[in-house]
DNA sequence: GTCATTTGGTCAATTTGTGTCCAAAAATAG
DNA sequence: CTATTTTTGGACACAAATTGACCAAATGAC
């Protein structure tokens, strides 16, 4: 249970976090050194985080960065599947293939 | 029930299909008018196969153009997770974002 | 109205990916 | 073994996509 709500994508989820902690764009933006500009577009889901950008925010708001990654990874994974026009069905193939893989290797 | 093996990649699944039906690489790129080495390739996974490339290959070979794309696109999804050290969590997580966004728009 | 926040467009620069060409390597046949 | 065919791999010019910065316009708060 956590405190942002489930099923958003990473940049609401972001959103979130900073107007949760009552900070405005340029605020974090300026902590965390970047163009605040270039923030708004990642909340917006307009740039994508880089890994450093990732850590950045789940040192400063104190959540798991496995958390945001997955948040983030998953979202280009939903991407693909709504954009390329296929189904659910294409994350069991994924999923088999995975633990084909992980059975072969080791 | 396929003629192919299950949990391969593309690539693979392409080359299974070539060598059943006793072509080379060479005979099959002239066919579809494509470059030999750039099917080799395609066969190796070292380049994407286009849209184009996709249908081609299903109409060639006979097979569901959905299912060759869902193994290119599975593909994708696979190589992701493998190499963001992530793990198969993160498929119901694009899974419960997909769920969701369709009850919300219809 | 003013001021701060947020958005949106433009841009040069970098990064990433594409298909083609050619030569080397590997496999196959004679 | 040699000759031929098939497959692989590197190099390349080119195209496409993505990036972060900058600035101005829009929006919102007061």
């Amino acid at each position: 249970m956590t405190v942002v709500e489930k099923f958003t994508t990473f940049g609401e989820h972001l959103r979130t976090l900073r107007e949760f902690a009552g900070l405005t764009l340029r605020e974090v933006a300026t902590i965390l050194r970047i163009d605040t500009s270039l923030l708004a577009k990642i909340e917006r889901n307009e740039r994508q985080p880089t890994r450093q950008h990732i850590k950045q925010f789940a040192d400063f708001f104190k959540v798991e960065e496995k958390e945001l990654v997955d948040e983030f990874l998953s979202d280009q994974i939903v991407y693909k599947i709504l954009n390329e026009g296929t189904d659910l069905n294409i994350l069991k193939v994924a999923e088999g293939k995975i633990k084909y893989i992980k059975t072969k290797n080791g």
